[in-house]
DNA sequence: TTGACGGGTGTACAACGTACACCTAGGGTG
DNA sequence: CACCCTAGGTGTACGTTGTACACCCGTCAA
């Protein structure tokens, strides 16, 4: 008796759990998504999850991997502008689909494989139609906000992930220091991530690529003005948004 | 018998409490901020602070106002964009400061009379230099991820704040529909925060000056095409920031 | 047949936000 | 002076959260 609920007993997964996280909190909000609201959705106890997902920092992990991964490819053979633009409106999309993930974003820590991936492939998209570094480093911070909020913090520490499903126990851990990733973990990084690793490189040292390393003010700074150049050239010249 | 501790017991307040929990959120982040920690760093019980908040949320409210008067006020005399760039330079001191904030302002929903002062005082350094209503409009949209995170929901049920202090019951309530504010309530607020209902107003029908309404998508691609175009601009020349 | 083991269960605990009843010090009024 | 009213701090208690730990069962390899 009490053999399942109606539908047959099909065995849980990762990609099971994740998914129905994923659609709890686009109809309940992220304040709706806990274990056991989760729980009871796939008629199952509690602890049960925690067989697939070591913890609820966890889950959430995984369901922002879920939702990177519903962001398009780039296009192909499309000038950088076009390509840049759509990928980003492809990425808006998915997150006014999911509108907890902004919130969810924020809070993120651990860089997983799939978010550096995109990521990865972002930069390339600017590497590869012949941008050079030092813009492309620049570029990728000004766009942040708007791809969404990674920010200063993306560039130091990319020890974390580089197993193939998450990381085991990867964290960045305010102040730990001696996670220093050995020569495995940064080889395996370099060929999987090479863009992020050009970027990450020529920020590091700042005699490099980049002219003063990477200065989060100088950074936040040079998007701020491109955005205020264009604006003060819109309103030189009477610009309005009517067809009129 | 256990008469205060130490210092001599003075009573607390509201903006005491205030004070301490952004003091505890800056040295313990938003997570090691709870009703109960924030009590005995104030050497009282957890339920004592409800006399001076009204809740959680309450609190967190009170800890932004805290940090948006910390923001300087505008330059007077200069130029619209030394002005707004100082101003904006203000802001991220503050949003650096407090590290817990960015986080935080993600999870407001209610825009307490000091956001909205500030907000504000905001759209009034385009609109006293002349800028039209239609593009102040999109500029504050473009500025908005950096001024900080608040995008669509700014101009939408202006309701909610009115009161000298605090908002009494005041939630925006996911599709409540019915909280029309009354006239005594708009004309409070048109007399506080003209520039904002200017705004508002002018997105309200799509008659008015501004083309197409309140657009979202609209909105975020003219901040984007922003962006794109300065980028663009800086990859034809060359540009490079080296000194070299 | 057996034994290991992947995966669902049950109980339990600490920490959280906060409702509710209570007590108490201090000050304005008779 | 006696009064009591009230602002503000206290104590207890409840429901909800994440999750540790022990358990148990169904399936498959040997």
């Amino acid at each position: 008796m009490m053999a399942g609920r109606g539908t047959s007993r099909t065995r849980l997964s990762r990609n099971a759990v994740l998914g129905a996280a994923v659609a709890l909190a686009d109809e309940q909000g992220v304040g709706g998504l806990s274990m056991r609201t989760l729980a009871e959705d796939l008629g199952v106890v509690p602890m049960a999850l925690y067989k697939h997902v070591s913890s609820k920092e966890d889950l959430l992990d995984g369901m922002v991997d879920m939702i990177v991964a519903e962001i398009d490819p780039p296009l192909e053979g499309q000038a950088w502008k076009t390509t840049v633009r759509s990928r980003i409106l492809s990425a808006r999309t998915v997150l006014q689909r999911h509108r907890w993930a902004r919130q969810v974003l924020e809070t993120r820590t651990t860089r997983t494989p799939a978010v550096l991936a995109y990521t990865d492939s972002f930069i390339g998209m600017f590497l590869d139609r012949g941008f050079s570094v030092d813009l492309t480093h620049h570029v990728m911070h000004a766009l942040g906000s708007r791809m969404w909020g990674f920010t200063q913090e993306l560039f130091d520490a990319p020890g974390p992930a580089a197993g193939p499903s998450v990381a085991e126990d990867a964290r960045v851990d305010t102040a730990s220091g001696s996670a220093q990733p050995d020569a495995a973990q940064l080889a395996e990084l370099a060929r999987r991530f090479p863009n992020v690793l050009r970027i990450a490189m020529a920020s590091a040292h700042d005699d490099g690529v980049v002219g003063r390393g990477c200065d989060d003010q100088y950074e936040f700074e040079f998007a701020l003005d491109l955005l205020l150049d264009g604006i003060e050239g819109l309103h030189a010249r009477g610009w309005t948004s009517a067809r009129t």
